[in-house]
DNA sequence: TCTTTATTAAGACTTTTGTCGTATGAGCGA
DNA sequence: TCGCTCATACGACAAAAGTCTTAATAAAGA
């Protein structure tokens, strides 16, 4: 049995009517997992959604050739495999997998489909979310389309250094998932960057030296 | 005035009670915009959100050297400029033109809110429109990363053959905003997969030869 | 402590993608 | 019909991105 107050006072939660947190309390489960499992397999069919409540999860793409791309980061409040059961066709759209152990609330699908149907302010809550969501893909497809790599990097490392709660423990590995490219393109990469002065850099720790610098090279 | 005959058997507007439907002719306005006209310019303040009647129109973001890409093409039914309301930065999130000349739906923004707080069964419909468009501009941001421009080429002429009804008009400018290039690139990848006899092409025209082959190229 | 694995380094090389210049033809309006 | 714009063609070139190999180093586990 799970509790309310594990989540009432997350972001999308914080607005709902006392009884729809009731609704879904009842209706759906608490679920833990491990640091790098994998929760959703891309094209399997959707039996539930998810809301983070507590750790780091990623939301991933593949091809056939193995090659990764993160289409979003998520922390706590954070819905999950939404847009799998809103769809025509009832399949996971993308893979999710857990960065650290992580507690989930599970969601299954029918229940899911009866919150939506009974309490308006649930679906308006997601709508709010999605906007949020959808804007950063947004960004994700048209920075993949109109800028470089070298750009896109310096822009990473720039909105990195903003957020130091995230600033650690990138692998070069991690960080080309995330801008679109191979790891080799991002060391070489950050070697010229470095080698300009923009950046230092000890194992798995960049600090930002030259943030104007690095802006010009984000064009 | 406007009245509900115009778009109420719409997708998006097919599902709505009769009262929403009111209240919506009631607060829009219709406006009329001809061919190649731009009706949202991405970055300024966020006045309003449309729903298409007629026509069709195009999403795009630019950079500096002017380079478009294209994140959607959308008829009769679409909303517009939806997440620009909904983000917290109520700015325009991308630029909107027509490509025929059309009709919309124009909701200002503070009718726009009360609709939203007033009417559920608007964000609900709302939400599943969403849903798709979340899953389409995924799908896209997914290839730019991971497919080369020949796949994303044969992959977009081989679905660009299974809608007979979109099929002509598109320049090989057109294509490059679409895909995530340019307009020489494309026109090399045609002539390649000419030589090869996968296509064969009058202006503005392109006949799919071999599919078979072209899903090949798609990889 | 000793393996084993994960991460990074660095250079050489290939392929892909983008840019530029010039040229041709079609369509359109004055 | 004349000029104009638009769309395209095509080759040469430059830059960006990706691949491959070998090697060093750090971290983690037995």
């Amino acid at each position: 049995m799970i509790k309310a107050e594990l989540f009432e006072n997350l972001h999308f939660f914080s607005k709902l009517d006392t009884d729809t947190l009731a609704a879904i309390v009842q209706r759906a489960y608490q679920r833990n997992i491990s640091s790098g499992e994998t929760l959703v397999i891309e094209g399997m069919e959707a039996e539930a959604c998810y809301f983070i409540l507590s750790g780091q999860l990623r939301v991933t793409r593949m091809n056939k050739e193995g090659r990764m791309q993160v289409l979003a980061r998520l922390g706590p409040g954070a819905p999950l495999n939404i847009i799998s059961l809103l769809k025509d066709q009832k399949t996971n759209h993308a893979s999710i997998e857990s960065l650290t152990a992580a507690t989930l609330l599970v969601i299954p699908a029918h229940e899911f489909d009866f919150l939506l149907n009974t309490y308006p302010d649930f679906s308006a809550s997601l709508l709010n979310t999605f906007a949020e969501r959808m804007a950063n893909i947004t960004n994700l497809a048209a920075d993949l389309s109109l800028y470089t790599v070298r750009a896109r990097l310096a822009q990473f490392l720039i909105e990195l250094a903003d957020q130091p709660q995230t600033a650690g423990g990138w692998t070069q590995d991690e960080i080309a998932a995330h801008i679109g490219t191979v790891r080799d393109v991002v060391g070489r990469l950050l070697r010229d960057f470095e080698s300009q002065g923009l950046i230092s850099r000890e194992r798995q720790q960049i600090i930002l030296l030259d943030k104007q610098g690095l802006m010009k090279q984000a064009e």
